[in-house]
DNA sequence: ATGGTAGGTGCCCTA
């Protein structure tokens, strides 16, 4: 059982390049972000074509999650209690037993801003979401573009991102408050390493001088924590050309043996 | 050095 979470940045663009990482990573379900594609523009007969089911909480030019799987989704859920929020970036289902939960996480653009303020709002009601979530599905994952690197290790320079955005002390106390529910951090199981990166800014030729962060995430919950045989983030897809920003991360869980 | 590039939109916004 593969899982992947990939922030395509633009499904109509990417269409190809799902297509040619779904043949090469055969993942069994895939979360993607930033579809930026209304509901009734959704690429869906593509999609299918791929071999996947697929449900999807879209809105025009910005945001959007679609989760994709092998087997249907079912128990849908696209909006975060008590918040009132047109933004499209919460997308839940059940595949297979398993309980996906897939997040947009606010950019929050830059510390102090309004943006900032939204996003630690936005990852507060999520968390408490998430608890609900873990006692009806103690089989849960949780995975998206979090856009918070988790530690210094998962920075390219440290020094020069303290404190900025997407590192900042009270992201990383938001992520810290979520995974303190009794999530892992799938990739830090198997890789110990740094400078193993999920996103490359476009600007300044980050992804050729390896500027990169991971802020691409897989959790998932204690009782699954034993079935994570593998782990990979596919910095290939970043070489390819007209790139998404950021690469697909993912996760192998060993079977059930019941 | 407050830039740069990319996507979607429409004469900027977000990342």
């Amino acid at each position: 059982m593969k899982i992947a979470s990939w922030n395509v940045n633009s499904l109509k663009v990417r269409l190809p390049h799902l297509q040619q990482w779904c043949a090469d990573a055969a993942p069994d379900i895939l979360a993607l972000q930033e579809t930026k594609s209304e509901d009734g523009a959704f690429p869906l007969p593509a999609i299918q074509a791929l071999g996947y089911h697929c449900v999807f909480s879209g809105q025009r030019t910005y945001n959007g999650v679609a989760i994709l799987a092998r087997e249907a989704p079912t128990d849908v859920v696209t909006d975060v209690a008590g918040l009132d929020d047109p933004q499209r970036r919460f997308l839940a289902a059940t595949v297979g037993g398993l309980r996906i939960v897939n997040l947009y996480v606010v950019n929050g653009q830059s510390v102090g801003s309004e943006k900032y303020a939204y996003k630690l709002r936005w990852l507060d009601a999520v968390t408490a979401q998430l608890r609900e979530e873990l006692a009806r599905h103690p089989e849960l994952v949780v995975l998206g573009d979090f856009n918070i690197a988790p530690e210094d290790r998962d920075v390219h320079d440290p020094e020069a991102w303290r404190e900025q955005i997407l590192c900042s002390t009270p992201e990383r106390e938001a992520l810290r408050a979520m995974l303190d529910l009794g999530l892992h951090d799938s990739f830090r199981l198997h890789n110990d390493e740094p400078g193993q990166y999920s996103w490359w800014d476009y600007r300044q030729a980050a992804f050729r001088r390896d500027l990169g962060l991971r802020i691409d995430l897989v959790l998932v919950s204690e009782s699954l924590k034993a079935r994570v045989a593998d782990v990979g983030i596919d910095r290939v897809t970043r070489t390819w050309e007209r790139p998404s920003d950021h690469a697909p991360a993912w996760v192998r869980l060993s079977d059930t043996t019941s």
